[in-house]
DNA sequence: ATTATCTATAGATCTATAGATAATGC
DNA sequence: ATTATCTATAGATCTATAGATAATGC
């Protein structure tokens, strides 16, 4: 069952698509009362199921929440993705990595999910292993391939190689979340704003700003 | 016993360097071993007493983690801190936090340990809540004077509010470890030497650098 | 026949506390 | 008298699995 595919038929249309309300209740429920206190018993109380009736569509509970990661990056991809990541022009990656951080705020709970999981991740055995690595990866290629092309034109500054200042963002985000579970009163989009203020250069910028820096 | 004094006798001396025994064995062992598995147990049995002869010294397991996080500052604070955060230059600031940084590459369980620590010290009833929030505090305190006082000489970026420079500082580096966890070939110390090339002038540069960026 | 679910349970931890005894120090 | 430690244990989870029964679909 789940993604090991142990039986040769094949899930049933009832149970795809309650493997799928699993995942979307798991993320309504985490979003609203946080990550701590989501076990298996609760995600399984929420869509009307037993604790072991949930684990029958997933392997273990690392595999459960390694899913409802990735459902969650799914949904986010698709609200907030789309144009920015296409759109290759710094405001718009920029437009689209802010409009993502600052929903962040809405949904405490899975920020905590999204920075657990990052720590658990870090072994290798572990199912969402691969996944994150992959996300960071697909993230920095992203800003990396806007950065290297800006730079030519100085829209953004060419001091620093694109594949750095791509791990930079995503560190900066990812940091900036630690600081705002602890302290609710960060306000990650601005900072982010901030950075990219000082990393870009507006045509007008360049008119008015003929300091050497 | 432990910190909240209920006998009112305080600890004998043998119970003094116990406790102390026990925070330098604990950061051996997680250093050494992973912070995953690092049960009470576990950290009992390095410095020879009982899960319950251990716990003798701290109220919770949670409070003992507390404890271990802040005797690795401490220890990191005599040997990285001392001249860094008391020279009040770019390059000494610089010099101080890269140096921390590259050390705990030697030390990927200690890593683990405060990330961890930094998601669960969310949770306001933390023990370790406090903590984290004065550590960020002072933290961002030593970069934001140096940069602001460093800032009015050319030395250091003007554009961004010294504030906000010394979160994103400290946003990268914690950042930079979740992605070093996942992904141990990242050279964490380069690429904060390059944000600080990034955002710095060293004289020369303000000599050479005549392009309006 | 296979999947979808349940109840029940084994087994693995882990935390905290109670109730001893031995060592220390006012 | 108080602290330092032990053994033992209660109790709280939580995960995974076994063995049912009901529903679905080749």
């Amino acid at each position: 069952m789940a993604d090991s595919r142990k039986g040769q038929r094949g899930s049933y249309a009832k149970g795809v698509a309650k493997r799928e309300e699993i995942l979307e209740r798991a993320l309504e429920v985490i979003a609203r009362e946080g990550y701590r206190g989501a076990s298996v018993k609760v995600l399984a109380e929420a869509v009307g199921l037993s604790q072991a009736g949930l684990l029958h569509y997933f392997d273990s509970k690392e595999e459960l929440f390694t899913e409802i990661v990735r459902k969650r990056d799914e949904v986010d991809m698709r609200h907030y993705g789309t144009d920015a990541f296409d759109d290759a022009t710094i405001p718009g990656l920029r437009e689209g990595y802010v409009s993502v951080i600052r929903h962040n705020s809405d949904v405490p709970g899975l920020v905590q999910l999204y920075s657990q999981m990052s720590v658990d991740a870090a072994d290798a055995q572990h199912p969402a292993h691969r996944f994150f690595i992959e996300r960071g990866e697909n993230l920095r290629a992203v800003f990396a391939s806007v950065i290297a092309e800006r730079s030519r034109s100085g829209e953004i500054t060419d001091q620093i190689d694109p594949e750095v200042l791509a791990r930079i963002f995503q560190a900066v985000a990812d940091g900036l979340q630690l600081q705002w579970m602890l302290e609710p009163e960060v306000d990650m989009a601005a900072i982010v704003e901030q950075l990219f203020d000082l990393l870009t250069h507006t045509p007008t910028d360049r008119i008015t700003d003929d300091r050497s820096n």
